[in-house]
DNA sequence: CCTCCTTTACTCGCCTACGAATATACGTCC
DNA sequence: GGACGTATATTCGTAGGCGAGTAAAGGAGG
């Protein structure tokens, strides 16, 4: 059902995932998500870190372990997962991985009102999202390959599934854009003639009127 | 490039795609945009809706045209596109067309950790999302199917992007799960003793020295 | 013509997110 | 050994996001 968490923010779930093996500081925490490869899921932003973590302390998802003052001045303060929390980190894969979540997707939203751009300028710029993703694709297919060798799969789904997520992704605008460069696209004509003259096209012209798209 | 703009919020672009039509108020841009069936792509939140116009007005991409004080009361201020908007607008659109972003997924982070859950679990759970997630697409193209036969395919792409991508989706998920009740995913059997005894299997053991998933 | 519900339209205020600043420790190169 | 760069750790300020609240107007029943 996708309810509504006390903390909402990724950064908490990779909190909980690290925090789960044995007591400590924040810092470390993020540093050890880092070190793991994970910080390419869920980014780490340093101001919402201790946002967070002090977030999941309020809920009684962690609690205070002691502080420690030995070294370094800043008095790091440790945290230890209490069972609420370790139920609230279940549970809350548990919804994630049942529940198809619609995320909103930047390039969705360009596609939406890719028409105020000429056709020709459109294919140009598709052009190069495809050769920079084919590059960052190769890249990460290398990367995940190199990984798999050392590391269980068990551990690697997250990456295998974005790659062919983002292979989806390079796979469709590869055949619109041949579609566009080819021609076959249609209402090319339409599209273009507008941006040339300024004039609404007989067969669009009707559908300003009332709202576009709607049903 | 991906410039950070002084815009950053999704819902400025569907503004700025609306108010380049007519100079309007704030609420009549939001209604159209849902009647267009474009709020799909960026979900309007009501209070975020007067932040967005007001910060886009700050930085001169749109202007006062006036007040409407008529009628109702809350005094709706009207405003208008100026050319500063115009030009960032299209920029915009072009930025995003041209540059792949890594936007980062609720299902990945959560398939990063699925190892607390049993793999049992996780099949279980993942066989409620391939169900839900073939539901929804259903519906999703036949709602395609049913606007592409009264608007042109240049105002829909967008939908079919989406569905191109969650199909993708759809299909890795079944292709994951089909390896998970066949048996035949990896190391199957060492993550089921791990949670019956809470040990860790001899083949992972070693993984949790140093951080899992570091080069 | 009064009541009540819905739609229109916006404001308020809290909470969150996060960039940037801060400050110490720890090497290391000359 | 002192100057300087980098890793360790955290706090702070503030802009922005958004749910919830407000309030008039329009319309539908009785």
């Amino acid at each position: 059902m996708a309810k509504r968490r006390k903390v909402n923010n990724m950064l908490g779930l990779a909190v909980l995932a690290t925090v789960i093996e044995r007591p400590m500081h924040p810092y470390e925490m993020a540093s050890l998500v880092r070190a793991r490869g994970k910080d390419d899921d869920m980014r780490i932003k340093w101001g919402s870190l201790y946002t967070v973590v002090r977030n999941l302390e309020k809920h009684g998802f962690l609690e205070v372990a002691g502080s420690d003052k030995e070294g370094g001045h800043p008095e790091r303060t440790i945290y230890r997962i209490t069972d609420a929390g370790r139920q609230e980190y279940a549970d809350w894969v548990r919804d994630l991985l049942a529940t198809p979540e619609r995320e909103q997707s930047a390039f969705k939203a360009a596609l939406s009102v890719w028409g105020i751009l000429t056709p020709d300028e459109v294919t140009s710029l598709l052009r190069g999202r495809v050769a920079l993703l084919e590059k960052e694709l190769a890249d990460q297919r290398a990367a995940l390959n190199g990984h798999l060798s050392e590391i269980p799969r068990l551990f690697l789904v997250e990456a295998e599934y974005d790659l062919a997520v983002r292979e989806a992704e390079l796979a469709w605008t590869r055949s619109l854009l041949g579609e566009l460069s080819e021609g076959t696209f249609p209402g090319l004509d339409a599209w273009r003639h507008w941006h040339a003259t300024g004039e609404v096209p007989q067969e669009l012209h009707d559908l300003f009127g009332r709202g576009i798209g709607a049903d």
